[in-house]
DNA sequence: AATAATAAAAATTTTGAAATTATGTCGACA
DNA sequence: TGTCGACATAATTTCAAAATTTTTATTATT
């Protein structure tokens, strides 16, 4: 199966990032080489640019492992992702104006649809990966209004740190999980709508304090 | 000139930071290949990696370019620093101890001392990069004890960026700016010490409000 | 004279192989 | 029996050249 490089790039990202691979897995350039149909260099680079976003650790001479996972990384993560999230909301909110608002509603309400049938019984893979992709765009429009392209491509890339460190967790997908997420997650949409900074900083920590 | 891999990033990172490039400028693998004795696929692999880091600009099939400076860039650059620094800081405070404080002081007087040479006459290059490493030192030294790994090396990466913006702004170094930033970075110290989070934050935003 | 098309040149990306470095196995010795 | 060292194997890094793409220069056409 032949590819471009960037394909092979947001490949290997979404693998890294929804399955596939063990923590600290060895990724040796010339196995993956086959499974795209390009040369060993072409992947090193690739993995290269993969191992500073974090994804995947690297060391001179001894090749390219997944970036392995513990609590400890788990909760840095968790930790980072919320000061970023607090800050881009506040930003957002400052300068967003009524078309950041009617984005994030949007947003939000293609979320909750996902979140709802999942909710009830559909936890297939399929569907997962939906709402994977919804949650992380309604993230990433609560900050897209910051005015900060540094904020917003940082955020971006511990958005997807964290989202491969929850691989591992494998913390109960329960039912009470999803409406608990659902709750957490119109709470945040409230406070940034009412203007009122201070409940919507509140909120996404409330969100993001299960995995500190 | 021979040099390993781990040297050329190191070097190529430092002429980044302290001189040497115009902002936007091309930077050829095949050029730069005979200033380090390699060749142009270890440079490209050095320069895929600045390229991640945001000092160096990467375009598919258009190589790479310093990356660029502008107002916007560098005030956006300042804030975000800011607030890195400013969370580093808090997160120190509360976890640092008595190490951590002793850790500070002694960088704050190195750079103290450094800093009153130059307010008086000696501005020659030479002691301007051991300025730039004290003052590096030193507000690395401050987050030091956050103990967030991954705060910390966004820190390191955002403020590598800052210093390579600072570059081009050629702001008036004059007696006065460093007498201010002399005063700045004793007000930091002395909050920092004295366990006054807010007053930290505060003294932090001072300092850094300049660039904003 | 200006614009579009074409051709030549330059630069970047990819490749496959060579050189270097790490890893694992086996046997010798304590 | 356990450890150390040498050898063989595997993997990674570096290289130089081929293939692709972009950029520049020239020519033709309106």
């Amino acid at each position: 199966m032949r590819m471009e490089t960037p394909e092979i790039y947001e490949k290997l990202q979404r693998m890294l990032t929804t399955a596939g691979f063990v923590p600290g897995q060895k990724l040796k350039p010339s196995d993956l080489q086959g499974e795209f149909g390009c040369s060993a260099n072409t992947i090193r680079d690739v993995l290269l640019r993969l191992s500073t976003v974090g994804l995947v650790q690297f060391e001179m001479q001894r090749g390219f492992r997944v970036a392995e996972s513990s609590p400890e990384k788990r909760s840095d993560i968790a930790r980072f992702r919320t000061i970023l999230e607090q800050e881009g909301a506040a930003a957002s909110m400052k300068h967003g104006g009524v078309a950041w608002e009617a984005r994030l509603s949007a947003s939000h309400h293609k979320l909750v649809h996902i979140e709802k049938q999942i909710s009830r019984d559909d936890m297939t893979d399929g569907y997962m990966v939906l709402w994977s992709d919804a949650e992380r765009e309604f993230h990433e429009t609560i900050i897209s209004a910051c005015q900060s392209p540094i904020l917003i491509s940082n955020y971006q890339s511990i958005y997807l740190q964290f989202r491969q460190q929850m691989l591992v967790g494998e913390r109960e997908f329960s039912q009470g999980y999803f409406e608990a997420i659902i709750a957490e997650h119109q709470s945040i949409l409230d406070a940034a709508l009412s203007g009122d900074v201070a409940a919507c900083k509140q909120a996404i920590y409330d969100h993001m304090k299960r995995n500190f």
